[in-house]
DNA sequence: CTGTTAGCGCTTTCAG
DNA sequence: CTGAAAGCGCTAACAG
């Protein structure tokens, strides 16, 4: 392994000198600069990553906490991100949190291997993050509800969701509106709900419990939920917390020969890829995970500056239009 | 910070002491064990992950390096080397490759912030791989043509694929099959498309120039080919380079009132989500990435204990068999 | 069984 | 403008 000291020898200066040149620190004669450069490309050097840390105390890189990394979920997000972190000169990495105590993830923040953490994982313990952040290690934490003293939040509010897509079907003239709900323990179908709710309430319509049936948001609850509605009064709109479920509701519809959106308006939520494929391509809400991702970058670049900033970003939910939801004739 | 000459000197012990302590390393009374644990956890001391990797000259944890964070194709990829990695005690991150030289993936790599990289990104240059691996640093590179002395591939082979694929079809009675191809530059379109053309050589059937109909694996090339396809007298079943235009067609098909798969049989390649929720749901094949991840993560801690192992590994094609293929009857 | 010691490779004063 | 020297926090001999 070549080091500087080796660099040094070669270009006949001292190894401090050296680092300058590497560094583009301070004062050196171009002469000097040169012969460095030159011996440092001879040699193939390249510097110890490790040692460098623990001297300058700072890792330049940022890491992503994630639940698990099979989740397609968090592309979006993870982009938007690295965006931001590439144009700081940092470097990123995803740490997975599963493993709880000895994942990658725990070691990483707490053994300061990263600068600074973006927490999209759910499973993570609120106490790992308040402790480093209280020891100045610098977190923001997307879509979850933790509140503490030095930790930031960035969310895409649910509630809103749950409340614009309801209003979206309420202006398109729908007053009979069925909520297929995902699991109960799920905070972000809690969101969802509560925005529904809203929604309706402030139309002055009442919720129909029949309307609301429970899912654990797989397809099959979706294909589920439908059949139960379809034993009923239908009504003219059916709201899937998901938009897994609501593909599942698609094709529940489609066996009984009901015609999407003729006889009945269906949506979603989370616009995942497939969903643009149904037939009629399903209208869907989505978060704007690129968007919530920069700003994220940013703010945890202000955090890392000592710079001051809210506690608390709300990002709006946005409304993916497709073909599966009429108008009504309002009359 | 809290360092471990702290912990020594709340211990009265000398700061070797707590390290052997903490690593679990030779020889130290219970009574002092105790003691130095009570310390650290008293001072809530935490070792400082870059001192220890300079000293040990080692990680401890292994990179994946991906092109771009945003691919959901990598799922279950990562989640195999995941469990292995896990299972040695080691850390795992993700780096991507973007942003060539200054990359994280690359940083990382020829700074020695890892110990080992499963590469399976494609646009990260083979120079760097190769430099990387002979000058000890062992590289597992996934599906990837790349001959060099050090580094061990692990090919989830295509050329298989196809010609599984193509035989599926040719067992199930097909004779006249077309085959949808993805962009002439992609190697994986190319092997498949060879697989093709051996099973078909093998049945004793011709090719038909006409039914080789090239596309960029996006949904709209398969529906445009289909529409091509329907200009000219029809196969008995169509074989697309990918689920994402086997999509493509099958809409194309609908409108033109073909029923699938009575009147045509399709398959597609990659088994990606959308492709169960299609109507019918789509025969297609997969590759075991689970399988292929846990076969890395082995082979990459093999190459770090200095074991020999062969320098190619290959995964057999699996098939998923759903709705979209009918039995001809034989005649 | 425990403590002393000598660095790992790098960066950064600070004096020449 | 350059170099000598100190030391980041930790580990691994080795001597007591």
């Amino acid at each position: 392994m070549t080091t500087i000291k080796d660099v040094a020898r070669m270009a006949g200066v001292a190894s401090s000198t050296v680092s300058c040149v590497l560094n583009d620190k301070g004062n050196v004669s171009e002469p000097t600069r040169i012969r460095v450069l030159e011996a440092a490309s001879q040699l193939n050097y390249v510097r110890h990553g490790p040692a460098s840390e623990l001297k300058r105390n700072s890792t330049q890189t940022i890491g992503i906490i994630v639940h698990d990394m099979s989740s397609p979920y968090f592309s979006d997000l993870v982009n938007g991100i690295e965006t931001v972190v590439m144009s700081h000169g940092y470097d990123m990495i995803v740490c997975s949190s599963l493993g709880g105590e000895k994942s990658t993830a725990h070691r990483y923040i707490r053994e300061r291997r990263i600068d600074g953490a973006i927490v999209i994982a759910q499973n993570i313990q609120d106490q790992l993050l308040i402790e480093a952040s209280e020891a100045g290690f610098p977190i923001v934490v997307m879509d979850r509800d933790l509140d503490a003293q030095h930790i930031v939040k960035v969310l895409m509010s649910d509630t809103q969701g749950g409340y614009l897509a309801t209003r979206y079907l309420i202006d398109k003239g729908h007053r009979t509106i069925a909520y297929i709900s995902g699991p109960s323990q799920s905070e972000c179908n809690l969101h969802r709900y509560q925005g529904y709710l809203k929604a309706l309430k402030e139309a002055g319509i009442e919720e129909n419990p029949e309307w609301k049936i429970g899912g654990q948001y797989m397809k099959q609850d979706g294909y589920d939920a439908a059949k139960k509605l379809l034993e009923g009064e239908l009504p003219s709109a059916v709201f899937f917390a998901n938009d897994e479920m609501a593909i599942g509701g698609l094709e529940a519809f489609r066996e009984h020969n009901i015609s999407i959106p003729e006889q009945l308006s269906v949506i979603g939520f989370d616009n995942i890829p497939a969903s643009q494929y149904m037939n009629p391509p399903l209208t869907t809400f989505r978060q704007p995970k690129r968007d919530a991702g920069q700003l994220a970058g940013h703010v945890l670049f202000q955090l890392l500056n000592g710079e001051i900033v809210e506690t608390l970003y709300t990002l709006d939910i946005q409304c993916v239009e497709r073909d599966s939801v009429r108008l009504l004739n309002l009359s």
